[in-house]
DNA sequence: CCATACCCCGTTCCTCAACA
DNA sequence: TGTTGAGGAACGGGGTATGG
């Protein structure tokens, strides 16, 4: 062991992200470096450490127990220097709470809701951003997000919202030649590209196997979805909290009365589960929590 | 895919002279 | 006497080539 107390700060960063990808090709493609400098960092930081950190075997890297356990101390320490990074630069720009959601949630869902936040809390700026792709909170200055799926992620703070509950829809002109299931396949089944098998649980739900009989068509997002089911280009597969301004506006109506809940998968608001919550974001949670309850 | 050898380049550190 | 700048050596870190 060295004599200073610090090891060489840029292989700990090396050494965690390599850790984390669990491939020295991977690190140095986030690194901007090449395979061999990760490489020596590595092995820098193992000699400074007088025990190796990775096990290496025929093209597999796996971490030592002592790699382990190391990881585990120095994610914790950048996660903490980043965030107090984040805080410090904040300071200089904004203090707003940056929140991510999906296009259709934040349009449909929270932007109609945001009003009572706002006036129960002036002082809170929320600056609202929209992604299909997933949140990396380790790299991107976003304090928390809405994400779909199981509620499982190591790591996060993931608490439900609303219930998930798929339903079918299209314009009322359209509703009047639809009587059974097999009357979709007199038109297109709409969905979007990231849940294609949305239109698939629903099916199987009321007995109906045979998807690939169906005409079908996919797009980015469910707002997409949700305006070419209104100008009458087929059904589309909605969540029912959604869509539901859409059917109480007339635009939309149901093309049949069933519905499939998705159970525990659905949104779920999400914070990374190592940084301290502020006091707005604790503001945040707590009100679309209520807001959740309310509505769900 | 990873490790090693070798090379190159930029940065840092140290020394020393010039100057206020 | 303290400060500043120039010059050179040492070092760190990244690249390519190559081998296992």
């Amino acid at each position: 062991m060295a004599t200073s107390s610090l090891p060489p700060l840029n292989s700990l960063r090396v050494f965690e992200i390599t850790a984390k990808q669990m491939n020295m090709q991977q690190a140095a493609a986030i690194l901007h470096v090449t395979p061999a400098a990760v490489s020596k960092q590595i092995q820098l930081l193992e000699q400074y450490l007088g025990t190796p950190l990775f096990a290496r075997s025929h093209r597999r890297l796996q971490l030592t127990p002592a790699g382990e356990k190391y990881y585990a101390h120095v994610s914790t320490a950048l996660n903490s220097i980043r965030h107090a990074t984040r805080e410090a630069s904040q300071q200089a720009e904004s203090k707003a709470l940056k929140i991510r959601a999906y296009t259709t949630f934040a349009m449909y869902w929270l932007i109609p809701r945001l009003t009572s936040f706002h006036s129960l809390f002036p002082d809170i700026n929320i600056e609202l951003t929209t992604s299909l792709r997933w949140v990396d909170f380790d790299t991107e200055n976003v304090d928390a997000a809405i994400r779909l799926g199981d509620g499982n992620w190591p790591g996060l703070i993931a608490l439900p919202l609303i219930p998930n509950i798929l339903t079918a829809v299209c314009s009322p002109a359209l509703s009047k030649t639809l009587h059974t299931l097999d009357d979709l396949k007199k038109t297109t089944l709409l969905h979007t590209l990231a849940r294609s098998d949305d239109w698939q649980h629903w099916l199987a739900s009321q007995g109906k196997k045979d998807f690939d009989a169906f005409h079908h068509r996919s797009y980015e997002s469910s707002v997409l979805v949700y305006q070419a089911a209104m100008r009458g280009q087929g059904v589309g597969i909605a969540q029912k909290a959604l869509v539901l301004p859409l059917i109480e506006r007339g635009d939309l109506v149901y093309a049949f009365p069933h519905e499939l809940d998705m159970k525990s998968y659905t949104y779920y608001f999400v914070m990374p589960g190592n940084r301290p919550i502020s006091p707005d974001l604790q503001a945040f949670h707590d009100w679309l929590i209520n807001r959740a309850e309310v509505s769900g």
